[in-house]
DNA sequence: TGTTCCATGTAAACTGTTACATGATTAT
DNA sequence: ATAATCATGTAACAGTTTACATGGAACA
């Protein structure tokens, strides 16, 4: 995952290490983090792979090592945002690929975006579903986390709306 | 936090290791979940530090291991419980001790939930003041993201206001 | 002169998943 | 017969955080 969003923060422009950094917790950080530890062994890696390519500058005394997206590692980002967007019960992780929704087609993101609420519904259905049962069986705080869950879900459903209208225009 | 989780659910009553999968799976598969290659080998570090023991049964010809809570491990599991509730700006971990706060005196349980909301809403608060900035300089992807973390923040505070109310009769 | 920020990087530890191995029971 | 479910467990791998190490520049 990290990787793929190193890829498009890069689509946008060449950035180093330690602004990869930033540019995730200024603008990224109410759904992915990353930390030091993971950013610099991941641009390694896929400097290694050939899909980012890296230049060494020194501004002002000041050395910094620059990362660009490679041809191949632009092909593997556009792969990578063809593909459904993921989905997670406990985590925010939609948000990843809609983020960089921008390199694809509104008609893409449009079916990207349906598909979720598609995933998304029968979770949310089986929720309800269990609704009645637990608050029977569990208690205040137990049913209260549940109804987290439901709340949450219909929320997805909701701004996964207001996007497609948004985009209608 | 797993062994948290499996503390938890033990003071309810005993549990098996599938019996633990089974209950996470079921009820609090919105905000946790667990393999069973985390959760056996979680019993087994748990058993070894004298905090569940475990007994063996055959019924019906089926061999079973059931797990029971010791009394340190319920002093550990209610020390947890007097620390504040963990909050996370990409996660609803927040679920996780509100799930057990049916060990905890009425009073307490408000003062997790005020707490919370103070670090909520701070968190809230810089996205919001970002709103503006990342609307101009941002597309309708990276915002709707931005907006969607803006939403996510004010539900859950309405959610412990509920849950304040709720507590109040 | 000391502290903070910029900037890169590594190593150990932690946490967890996936896949596999095993074997019994139950339903079709 | 055979497939599914019950039940426990391990090993390999993956991804990550935390803490540390290093050093220059800016600032007070």
């Amino acid at each position: 995952m990290l990787e793929y969003i190193i890829l498009g923060i890069l689509m946008y422009g060449d950035k180093s290490g330690y602004d990869l950094k930033q540019y995730i917790q200024r603008i990224m950080s109410n759904f992915f983090d990353a930390s030091f530890g993971s950013i610099y062994p991941a641009l390694k890696r896929m400097e290694h792979r050939g899909i980012i390519v890296s230049r060494e500058t020194v501004e002002g005394g000041k050395f910094k090592k620059f990362y660009t997206i490679s041809d191949s590692g632009k092909a593997e980002f556009m792969n990578w945002m063809e593909q459904p967007v993921e989905f997670s019960k406990t985590k925010p992780d939609h948000l990843i690929k809609v983020f960089f929704c921008r390199f694809l087609p509104k008609e893409k993101v449009r079916d990207h975006l349906c598909a979720l609420k598609k995933e998304v519904e029968p979770v949310l259905h089986v929720l309800e579903h269990n609704g009645p049962e637990v608050k029977k069986q569990y208690d205040i705080y137990q049913f209260s986390t549940l109804k987290f869950g439901v709340g949450y879900y219909k929320y997805i459903l909701n701004w996964c709306d207001d996007l497609l209208r948004a985009l209608e225009d």
